[in-house]
DNA sequence: CGAAAATTTGACATGACTCAACTGGAGTGG
DNA sequence: CCACTCCAGTTGAGTCATGTCAAATTTTCG
């Protein structure tokens, strides 16, 4: 586990068995089993989680009732409320995972401490933060360029993992279209 | 202008007199008149700007030709394209002033080194990053929740800088939607 | 096995787009 | 400073992708 999250950070920065140790004495094991909410609407956002096993979903519920779904994060990602959790603000969304999921987590403020300790970990999070910003850029173009089939079928070959693992409402919610529309879609009309 | 990137800083971090300059001498200032390329596709994007005066717009060009902007950038805005800049991969995007630009220039060798040098601006610009992804996933949200003509008062309301100083069918483009459906948007009826 | 959840199917509704024509204002050059 | 051009903005008719709703069917799992 602790080797899982060297291999991670190894993408960005090379640590010492020292260094790794501090980071690793900051963060907490952590497990939920499926279904189990990690954060509601209304509470801040304590953690950030690196996944290290399972499969965790942030969604709302928008004003018709349906759930929205955001972002889908599994093993080996950072996961958090990204706004609830950097301004300490009262989420707006849910994460909860979709199976038995276990995590290491960290607060802020031991963040902020093992920041200081180590500065190349601060790197890393700013590295990574920006892989994310790209990402969520790149995800946007996707949403713009392409319709809603070839939106789907985009996901099946660039995300497998997730088209097998969860359910095709699911899949639906995160794409932005409804279940029926995506049946539709899949039936190749 | 370097106490204008001086109150900018300030909003994240506190800096000596000599900690500013150190990161002011690696600032080169340029212009751009209006209508002039920042950057254009196939070029890798070299700097992050700082912008002093003016607004600047990064958009591409789509199979059918016609212009998506996906940003606008004014006065105490840092602007790059990201993902250019960041991987230093060919851009897909311009870079281009809407009127005449005054900037604040640094490139990302340069930025390392500034880093190096302050780890405090490596702080800022993690959080400059993260504030920026969380105004991204907002953004998101309210495409997601609003249909054209809430998006457009929306943006009427949040960001009246823009509407009174770019042209209605840039407008229409960042909100994706097409200039007529804009038209009759505003038309109200 | 049975109930609840997920998926499919089909009829109908609609927001947003396309295309083409028209209007009006802002430059520009003679 | 008029006449002309050009570009932004408007209007309207027709179309299409996607949504809504309700019912039928299949799958999941206690």
């Amino acid at each position: 586990m602790k080797e899982q999250l060297r291999t991670y950070l190894n993408r960005y920065i090379s640590l010492t068995d020292t260094e790794l140790n501090l980071f690793f004495n900051h963060l907490t094991e952590d497990f939920f089993s499926k279904k189990e909410y990690l954060l509601k609407p209304g509470e801040t956002c304590k953690y950030k989680y690196f996944i290290t096993k399972g499969l965790i979903r942030t969604f709302y519920i928008d004003e018709k009732g349906d759930e929205k779904i955001t972002q889908f994060a599994i093993e080996n990602w950072w996961v958090t409320n990204m706004e609830s959790f950097t301004l300490q603000l009262p989420s707006k969304q849910y994460l909860q995972a979709i199976e038995d999921t276990a995590v290491l987590k960290i607060d802020k403020e031991n963040l902020e401490q093992v920041f200081a300790k180590v500065p190349k970990l601060e790197r890393a999070f700013r590295i990574m933060t920006e892989n994310m910003l790209i990402a969520i850029q790149r995800n946007h173009d996707f949403y713009q360029k392409m319709n809603s089939k070839e939106r789907y079928e985009h996901m099946v070959k660039a995300q497998p993992k997730f088209t097998q693992r969860v359910p095709q409402y699911m899949i639906a919610s995160y794409l932005e279209i409804t279940p029926e529309y995506l049946s539709s879609l899949r039936k190749g009309y």
